[in-house]
Formats: structure tokens, C-alpha cells, sequence
DNA sequence: CAGTGGTCTAGACCACTGA
DNA sequence: CAGTGGTCTAGACCACTGT
């Protein structure tokens, strides 16, 4: 036979599900499986390995491995460029700057990135816009300190998302989602009366202890986020 | 020395992160990483395919691997259960039911499960209460075709989310984000305004190909689901 | 302290895919 | 068709952690 761990993991992945092993209960050891299913420890341990990382599972030495009695359900979803966003759905992507200005943290953004006091930074106003209608308002703030070039980029053809995206790939971030009601300024970018609830996602950018950027992307009335798992 | 996987991936990260390996650049092959690290290519390549996982690089048989252009930012946002959550931030939780009623499956929910004709479903209205204040606003609708059971179930104490998970532990699931405007409904049992705009979760749930459950979650207004990558 | 998972190795064969 | 990643093996030692 020589299983694969592709076999063995959804083997005892319909084991569970079956009800065969519930709940709370101990899976036979590695070595035992190996065992059972005629195949090195190693491939066992990627197949149970997998599915701890997917919540299934949880593992402890010594202790075995026992299916988790409150599944960690873990939805991944996807945070795309909105150009990408927007293309990948077959419409037309367009985009303008708003309103660009140069200023001084306001003492909310400096809280929120850890700046210090007196930072300088650029603040921008965009929009994208799917086949002509407003899709995205984009808010977003960048640390002149650390990204002092930014001051002299023109975002008037291309958004601040894809330079940063060049200019520092890889970086941490943590990012919120909410509902927010819409302003007069969001109504009227977004086409939608004041008042009406929007999708808002928030997102502050790190890169070795320091914050890069802070933005606030709000969605087109009625956007929703989408994800199997 | 003797590197482990973790430090080949660390070290392979940093040098994408410092530019060494721009976007787009080809990595040196697993045999050349091995001999570098001095490990064996399993050790390379368990550090390659986890950054591959995590977005940061694209790999192809006979191409290599390549650092990616656009990375492909992917937040995980865990899914816990209502009570679970509400504990672990340290406050009390309470459950109410609201209403509860059998009836026959109106049209909207048929199209959005799937399900046939005159399909009998259980609809439920909860609310979940963190330190006494109003949390989440559970409207749940269970296929009896699929959990007879269910109709016999009194939820007055626990939750159905909670009988659920321990029913059909494991299944597939479509989960919506969105923001809503509070109807009277919402805003009476969540304590906000009528018109407020708040966080909103859908959730389809299914097993086998077969819908067993949808649920939509309203949460108190200011509610934001955040996380880090 | 003993048992279980965590990881590494050296080598092998396979599967996909670009030239 | 040849090169690169994908996976498996048999064996080994290590690192936690429950008893």
C-alpha cells in the first residue's frame, strides 16, 4: 500500500468527523499508526502534524495526541492589493489622489504607532474605483522618519499601497476589522448618504520595531469579506 | 552548527526582508541551501515549503524558488465560540434564548443552503451577554432534514453553537464579514441606536454536501476583530 | 524517569514542468 | 529529457512533560 500522508491525514481526519474518534479522545501514538498504516513515523507525524496546525488536533508530548473537544475554527483571508482585488474580478481598476499633504502626527497616530513626539508625516487621500464607481477610500498615513523618499514620490498614477508594497515588501502588521457609519466626507467619495454602516479595515505596518504606516481602508456599502475553510 | 529548519528559515527570511533577495529574485536550489547550512535538504526544504505556505515565496519543480513579487498578505483570524471568547477576556458570560420556532424554510435561506422544497428548519434567536452587557446577537437557523434531533433540544441553558460543535464537530464552512445598519430589533436587544452601524459575521455551515446550519453574528456596536501576520 | 512528540539525516525515487 | 521540488524511509537523538 505504502500510504502517503496525504492518505493518512484525511483518513483520521474522516475518522473524526465519523465520530469514530470524538472529541476529547487519544489517538493511537505515532509509532502505532505507522504501524497501522504500513509507513515511516515521519509520514505519520507530517499527516497529525498538519493537523494540529489546522485545529483539529492537539499535541503534547508525552501526553499523545487527542482531538480537541472546541474545534479552533480559523478562517485565513486574503488582504490583496486593491488593484489586484479589483482586476482579478474582471472589472476595471482606476485610481485617483485626493488630497496630499505633508504634516505633523496628530497625537491619535502617534499613540497608535509609537512615534515620537514631533514626527513628520505624509498623509494621503485616495480612491479606487471598480469600473468607474468608488470602491475604496483610502486614508493612510507614512513615517517621514523612516521613509523620508515618500515625500518626494507623486502618488497622482499609482497608490501609496503598491510603492510601500515595493519599496518594503516583507514587514509585520496587524490589522482590525469594523463597521463604521458614513460621514459626509465618505458619502460623498463613496457615493453612498451619510449615515449608511460601511466595512473598514484598519491596518498599522511595522518593520524591525518601527511603524512604517498606518492606514484606513473603507469599502463600498454593501462589501462583504468571503472565505471557506 | 548544525542548522535547524527554523533557523534556515529565519535566516533566508532576513535576507529577503533586508533585500538581498529583492522580489522576483531565484533562490539558490535546496542542494545548495543544504550544503550552505550544512543540513540536509529535508531541513532546507521544511524551512522553504513553511515560507512558501506563509506567501513569502513561490515554488515550482524544475523552476525553483522564487521570492515573490506581490506577497500575498493572508491574515488568520480565529473563530471561537461566542463563550469562549467572552471568558477568556476575563469577563462573565451569559446566554439567553430568545425565540425559538420551527417552521418551514423561507426562500432566501433554501437559495443560500441549497435546500429542497418545504424543508422544515429550527429558528433560533440568542443573546450572549459579556459582564451583564448586551455581546452578540445570534440569529441561527438548523436543518431539521439534516439534525432531527435539534427540535427536540431545549436551548434555554446552553447555546446552540455549543450543541453544535459537539454534534457535527467538523465541517465546512463559508464565513461573510460585513457591516449592517441596526434595525430596531438589533438596536433593542444590543443596546445601540437604530441606524448605528455594526460588525456582522455570516456562517454557512455544511457536511457531507449538505447544509446543516447558517448563522448570522451581530456584535455590540465598536465590536472589531483584529489580529497580527 | 520514562514515554511521546519534535526534529534531523542520508539516501532514494517520483512527478511535474521548463527548455 | 533533464532539473528541481515533493515525498518517503529507517534510524537516531533530543526536548518536553506527565506520573
Amino acid at each position: 500500500m505504502t500510504a502517503t500522508y496525504r492518505d493518512v491525514k484525511a483518513d483520521i481526519l474522516e475518522k473524526i468527523t465519523l465520530g469514530i474518534w470524538p472529541p476529547g479522545s487519544t489517538i493511537p501514538k505515532e509509532i502505532e499508526l505507522a504501524e497501522i498504516y504500513d509507513c515511516a513515523r515521519a509520514t505519520v507525524n507530517r499527516a497529525m502534524r498538519e493537523l494540529a496546525e489546522d485545529g483539529i488536533v492537539e499535541r503534547k508530548r508525552k501526553a499523545g495526541t487527542k482531538v480537541r473537544m472546541a474545534p479552533v475554527r480559523q478562517a485565513r483571508f486574503e488582504i490583496p492589493i486593491v488593484r489586484k482585488e479589483i482586476e482579478d474580478k474582471g472589472t476595471e481598476y482606476r485610481y485617483a489622489l485626493v488630497r496630499k499633504e505633508r504634516q505633523q502626527a496628530p497625537d491619535w497616530l502617534r499613540a497608535r504607532l509609537r512615534l515620537n513626539d514631533g514626527g513628520a508625516v505624509l498623509h494621503l487621500i485616495c480612491m479606487h474605483y471598480a469600473d468607474g464607481a468608488p470602491y475604496q477610500y483610502e486614508d493612510r498615513w507614512i513615517n517621514l522618519d523612516l521613509l523620508p523618499n515618500a515625500a518626494e514620490i507623486d502618488f497622482a498614477d499609482t497608490g501609496p499601497n503598491e510603492w510601500l508594497v515595493a519599496t518594503i515588501p516583507f514587514s509585520n502588521a496587524e490589522i482590525s476589522l469594523l463597521a463604521t457609519m458614513a460621514d459626509a466626507e465618505l458619502a460623498e467619495h463613496l457615493g453612498c448618504s451619510k449615515g449608511d454602516a460601511l466595512f473598514q479595515a484598519e491596518r498599522s505596518t511595522w518593520w524591525d520595531g518601527k511603524a512604517i504606516t498606518f492606514v484606513r481602508l473603507t469599502f463600498r456599502k454593501g462589501h462583504r469579506m468571503t472565505t471557506r475553510y
